[in-house]
DNA sequence: GAGCACTGC
């Protein structure tokens, strides 16, 4: 395949002329090896693949958990239009041209990030919707006909007709995703929108891409008549003729927070369900009451039913219809206890080629020498095409793995290359993996579980999977986050099983042994029950849910989590002393932040700290990972350190980033050149400025901040830096120390031992006490984000609290 | 003188 056929990535699969060129070579080798899969629970249960079958096997798929956000090539020119748009946000200032960015404050540079809908080419679109868009419709008809999901259509409809919520389990491959909503739109219930939320921001956009084009419809804010739109922060792409929208878990959280019964919507189908982020636990709890309220007589705000469709991959059907199914307690009046909900239930199959699984005879503690192997005797043994996807537990195990792998290649035949990936790899060297390799190369991917989900990576036959991954764990009663390594559950192992098996018959091999297999959880634990839940109970009090000890949890958090997180935010000042939200809990619930950066900014905008555009401008940047470059050779190090000599502060990290972002955003000539000659990551200090002017907004929304206010571009006085570090004190309190006469720094709250990171300005000096913004544990008990504040302070917020 | 799985508003 040429370079440019690999570069346009997803767009080969949306074309249908392409699609049957490619599955026409792929069906020859797939075919003859096509059999019930080999393992109980595991999707291999197609056992027939007609022509057109496997001519589609993949591309709903694809779409569906797209790869990292290629640029999609072109063949609508509107589409083109809309892409060059949205790249000439994230690329260099360079490209913006110069006189607009002379015009503009710095405040607003980056403009155009945040997009209104407008209707550039309205009056072109608006007449008719032009024949390539019909055409492309009525060519991908056929192929939405074969999808799995197709033939319950009906079932879906009448199911909804009858019951207000249905809950549908597809497995990979069913077309769920696209199909269910437009089963939907012409429903006659259907009057309003339908809302889909998806964990990621890019599985929402190219869904909603793929939905418009089986529709023969515009996307978004292309064209008034558009029915197909997105939203995701950052990027809405939603007209007034939307009738189904993507959006964001998150994105759906913030317009319930706006608008609690939803009104603009006839149905929400809340897809991906089984990976249980905090924000789809939520959702769930908050459409459980809604649709309880509205089959209760409804409100003055709403009266016509809400249609809620729970989709989810693995088999946890009975505990949703067990979930939705319950009344509220059963001390609750008996007009709850008479009702008895019906739930509709829907199973779908999967797509998916048999994967054959092989496991080790005995543990390893060894995974790194035990992939190296498997991998060699792979090569030897398979035949070419058929790439190697690696499950490793972070960067150091791949990065070793690599140069091994990479090492012995180089002794034998130079026809296998070690591709790592994971999340903190820079974009451009995350897309080799999708480049063409030389002739008879085979690839092998280290990946973290970045793979698992996130990232389809194409071609890939044979997956070896360590059985273990980091995952992050609050505990509660140190109040502190740890990364630990844990064995990951069946069914992420199946998960990575199943990626061996997307475009043929796959095998897979397994770093432990059955039996370790067996001993594993069943179910990877929901992240409510291992992360800290402040920001959680402060939604839900924002939404008016008062009694948040018995919101309806699908999974309930320990009491002692819960209690916890009260405390916090009544600390906070979120909470009143009765546990009703307060008025500064009700602002900070509207920004993107947790509760504690979002004290911090309320606190700056006190008349008596008036600091806010500063603090904004820090806040925006602790909210993006690692603006300063991580350097390997002592040598660049040491240039760096050199470089950035001009924007390091005495006082510590939180003034250094406030300087970062006020050169940054003052630069008007080549910002990229900026970042480089002081080994700043351009990427972060793009997303920087959105997040920054996003708060902009939100603040004078909210009145904090007078449309007129100057941006302060001068590096603060004494004074004013007083005022920052009292407002991040206020609230980061948890998060003090003071040295003691041993040199160390000790907890105000909690009496434990920490120690200023090396990545802090302040690392090896002594202050009287610092405020840090995050406390790692990694051997040792690190703070980061690390400024000098006086005693006398901290003692002052906490007496206040106390 | 250390090291960081992955999302998202």
């Amino acid at each position: 395949m040429s370079k440019q056929k690999q570069s346009e990535g997803q767009t080969s699969v949306n074309n249908p002329a392409d699609a049957t060129l490619k599955s026409g070579k792929k069906r020859k080798r797939a075919a003859p090896k096509l059999e019930a899969g080999p393992l109980k629970g595991f999707a291999g249960k197609v056992t027939k693949f007609n022509e057109d079958d496997s001519i589609v096997a993949a591309p709903a798929e694809i779409h569906k958990e797209p790869v990292i956000d290629i640029a999609v090539t072109g063949y609508h020119s509107h589409e083109a239009e809309e892409r060059s748009k949205r790249s000439q946000d994230q690329t260099s200032a360079k490209s913006v041209p110069k006189l607009r960015h002379r015009k503009t404050r710095p405040a607003d540079t980056n403009a155009g990030v945040i997009k209104q809908p407008d209707y550039p080419r309205a009056n072109k679109s608006r007449e008719a919707v032009p024949p390539h868009l019909l055409k492309k419709r009525d060519a991908l008809l056929p192929i939405r006909k074969s999808l799995p999901i197709w033939p319950q259509a009906d079932t879906i409809k009448s199911s909804l007709k009858k019951n207000n919520i249905l809950v549908l389990t597809g497995e990979t491959g069913s077309g769920k995703s696209t199909q269910v909503p437009q089963f939907l739109a012409s429903e006659p219930w259907c009057t309003k929108c339908i809302a889909i939320t998806q964990p990621r921001r890019v599985a929402a956009i190219s869904l909603a891409r793929r939905v418009a084009e089986e529709m023969g419809t515009f996307m978004g804010g292309q064209s008034p008549a558009a029915k197909v739109g997105y939203s995701v922060r950052f990027d809405n792409a939603t007209g007034p003729g939307t009738k189904i929208k993507f959006l964001t878990e998150g994105m759906l959280l913030q317009e319930m927070l706006r608008d609690p019964v939803m009104s603009q919507y006839s149905a929400i189908v809340v897809d991906e369900v089984h990976e249980r982020s905090v924000n789809v636990d939520l959702i769930l709890g908050f459409l459980k009451n809604l649709v309880e309220q509205m089959e209760n007589g409804g409100s003055s705000k709403r009266k016509d039913p809400l249609k809620v469709v729970v989709m989810s991959a693995t088999a946890d059907v009975e505990s949703l219809v067990k979930f939705f199914e319950d009344s509220r307690a059963p001390s609750s009046s008996a007009l709850n206890a008479q009702i008895e909900r019906r739930i509709s239930t829907c199973f779908v199959e999967g797509r998916q080629y048999p994967v054959k699984t092989t496991y080790l005879p005995e543990p390893t503690q060894d995974w790194v020498e035990s992939a190296l192997k498997i991998i060699f005797q792979l090569h030897y043994k398979e035949p070419l095409p058929g790439d190697v996807l690696v499950f490793l537990t972070g960067q150091d195990a791949i990065e070793g793995l690599e140069k091994l792998v990479n090492d012995y290649a180089e002794g034998m035949d130079k026809d296998l290359l070690a591709l790592p990936l994971f999340a903190a790899l820079p974009q451009h060297a995350q897309q080799r993996i999708f480049q063409s390799t030389p002739f008879r190369t085979r690839k092998v991917i280290l990946a973290t579980n970045i793979a698992e989900t996130s990232v389809t990576v194409p071609g890939v036959r044979y997956v070896i999977d360590c059985g273990k991954s980091k995952i992050k764990q609050f505990r509660n009663r140190l109040g502190l986050e740890s990364l630990l390594v844990k064995p990951i559950s069946r069914s992420a192992a199946i998960q990575r099983q199943g990626r061996a098996g997307r475009e043929a018959a796959g095998q897979c091999y397994r770093l432990y042994t059955e039996e370790g297999f067996k001993t594993m959880d069943e179910r990877t634990t929901p992240e409510i029950l291992r992360c800290d839940l402040s920001q959680a109970l402060l939604t839900m009090k924002a939404r008016g849910v008062h009694d948040v000890l018995n919101f309806p949890f699908l999974d309930r958090p320990p009491r002692e989590a819960l209690e916890k997180a009260l405390l916090q935010l009544l600390h906070l000042q979120a909470l009143s002393d009765d546990g009703s939200i307060s008025d500064v809990g009700l602002k900070i619930a509207k920004f993107p932040l947790t509760p504690t950066l979002g004290r911090v900014l309320v606190e700056a905008a006190k008349p008596e700290r008036d600091c806010l555009l500063d603090v904004i401008d820090i806040i925006s940047a602790l909210s993006v990972e690692n603006v300063f470059l991580n350097l390997v050779t002592e040598e660049r190090k040491e240039e760096a350190e050199e470089a950035r000599r001009e924007i390091y502060r005495r006082e510590g990290d939180h003034l250094t980033l406030l300087v970062t972002v006020q050169r940054y955003a003052e630069e008007q000539t080549d910002r990229k050149v900026w970042c480089e000659k002081h080994f700043v990551s351009h990427r972060a200090m793009q997303n920087v400025m959105n997040i920054r002017k996003q708060l902009q907004q939100q603040c004078t929304q909210l009145k904090l901040l007078s449309p007129d206010d100057d941006q302060s571009s001068s590096a603060p006085s004494e004074a004013r830096s007083q005022a920052i570090l009292q407002s991040v004190l206020r609230g980061f309190i948890s998060n003090t120390a003071r040295l003691m006469p041993d040199g160390s720094y000790k907890t105000l709250i909690g009496n434990q031992i920490v120690a200023i990171h090396p990545s802090s300005v302040l690392f090896g000096r002594k202050v009287e006490a610092i405020v840090f913004n995050e406390f790692v544990f990694t051997g040792k008990a690190w703070a980061r984000g690390v400024s000098a504040v006086q005693l006398d302070w901290v003692s002052e917020v906490v007496e206040s609290v106390m």
